[in-house]
DNA sequence: CGTTGACTTGAGCAAGTTCAACCGGCGTGG
DNA sequence: CCACGCCGGTTGAACTTGCTCAAGTCAACG
């Protein structure tokens, strides 16, 4: 929680560099992955000014907490989240995992408060998109409002292909799928499909597939003996991408 | 498929008064549960040039198909809906069901294409809002748009929910959550919470709960055994909501 | 009255969990 | 500087939940 200081500094001093010298939305590099696209340059001036650039957490640190007022919506920025949702016994659920350009907080729209706890993964930063000021400016931008009804949609999309990985799929196919999933959303950021960190613990992994962290450990043993895969501590390299998809089930 | 013609004209008939008439959304009795509530009267007789409410379906209709062209939102006005998605290897999830009032089909608007297949579980009409047209008007209409994204809002936490149902909840509780879930729809929409109709086949709770249609089966007998509920046929009457409660986990 | 489809019931089985031990890296404090 | 405890991860063996398979009931229907 405090030891957030020793880390908060260099994001806070970027922060501040770039909301000083207008260094905005179009300079980013996620542009093309963000909100903003398709705006005029007019209305992405108006995105710009209500956009807060400043919100840096360190590991663990939580961006929003279940049942916590609706505030604003972010963007991921750089580092990872995980957001979970916890049954009355204590039990919780990680529904999601979040990576640069993607939103999280949506599900707090409609009930105006989180839904869900958000909780860095590693040292992260976020666009942090004040709702109430969204909804201000959003009504003479339908093409604002639009993007976010697009998000939205795509995250419905993504969950319910989680719950068919979740009710009808085996360990493997979880795994297999999983892995995949996490490949595309790389390659879509422009990094490599075959080669990236795997930011959360075995433990969020087994959590988020319905799975004991031992399958997990068990699993991904198996793919490496496979030769379909190498896991080098947190960092994984895809050798047989084509193998892996005909896991998927 | 084709045996929709003994019920259909039934249901066209009044359609087509209503539209005669301008019977519109301010008179339905779904109202104060749908998509105008909260816009002003003008925006409203907007919004009802555009919707037709002359869909209707017989039991297992499909109201679109995976992978169909958007075309358009849907917001069931009788009986009630499934949707699904397919495993490559044919297996497949019940994502949803919906009943009057909720609305179908949003997951189709980041793709432009439904990722998910709707089908009538009984004789069944909806009201069709052509998104592009839903769109247009939207656009001047700030109100409009928002209720849309907190509909979208709502079913992004409905299927968290469903998330940690799937992936960490017993059999029982899954059961219990899944019949309470019900009895909260049923009576916000001004009907009994405690007696009201599965819609749904026992392998359609089965799948979209992710177990076995047997244990459905064993677990309802149970809870009738126990006092909690009482079944008959497709009719349910809820005994004990409070133990039912107890058991959700 | 035989057929069909939806549901129930019983018995054995398997996938994945649980429990327990173990390993290695890391930060802390003696 | 090393011992210690802790945390994340891996491995092995026993166990349990809920599945599979198979048979049987019941109601609707031609």
């Amino acid at each position: 929680m405090t030891q957030a200081n020793n880390v908060a500094p260099l994001f806070m001093d970027i922060a501040k560099v770039e909301h000083e010298h207008h260094l905005a939305c179009q300079s980013c590099a996620l542009y093309r992955l963000c909100l903003p696209l398709g705006l005029h340059s007019d209305d992405l001036a108006q995105l710009d000014t209500i956009i807060q650039r400043s919100h840096s957490l360190s590991r663990n640190q939580s961006l929003f907490d279940y049942l916590a007022p609706l505030k604003s919506i972010y963007v991921v920025r750089s580092g990872a989240f995980k957001t979970t949702v916890a049954a009355s016994n204590g039990r919780e659920q990680v529904t999601g995992f979040y990576f640069p350009g993607e939103f999280v907080g949506m599900d707090a729209i409609h009930s105006q408060s989180y839904q869900s706890t958000a909780k860095a993964l590693e040292t992260s930063s976020v666009c942090e998109l004040p709702f109430e000021r969204l909804s201000e400016i959003g009504a003479a931008m339908p093409q604002l409002q639009m993007q976010m009804m697009s998000r939205l949609s795509k995250e419905l999309s993504a969950d319910k292909n989680l719950m068919l990985l979740l009710g009808k799929k085996t360990a493997e196919e979880k795994m297999a799928t999983f892995l995949l999933s996490l490949s595309r959303r790389f390659q879509d950021r422009g990094f490599s499909a075959t080669e990236f960190q795997l930011s959360m613990s075995r433990a969020d992994i087994a959590n988020h597939l319905g799975l004991a962290v031992e399958t997990v450990s068990r699993l991904l043993g198996r793919l490496q003996d496979g030769g379909l895969v190498h896991f080098e501590g947190k960092s994984v390299n895809i050798k047989d991408m084509h193998a892996l998809q005909s896991l998927c089930g």
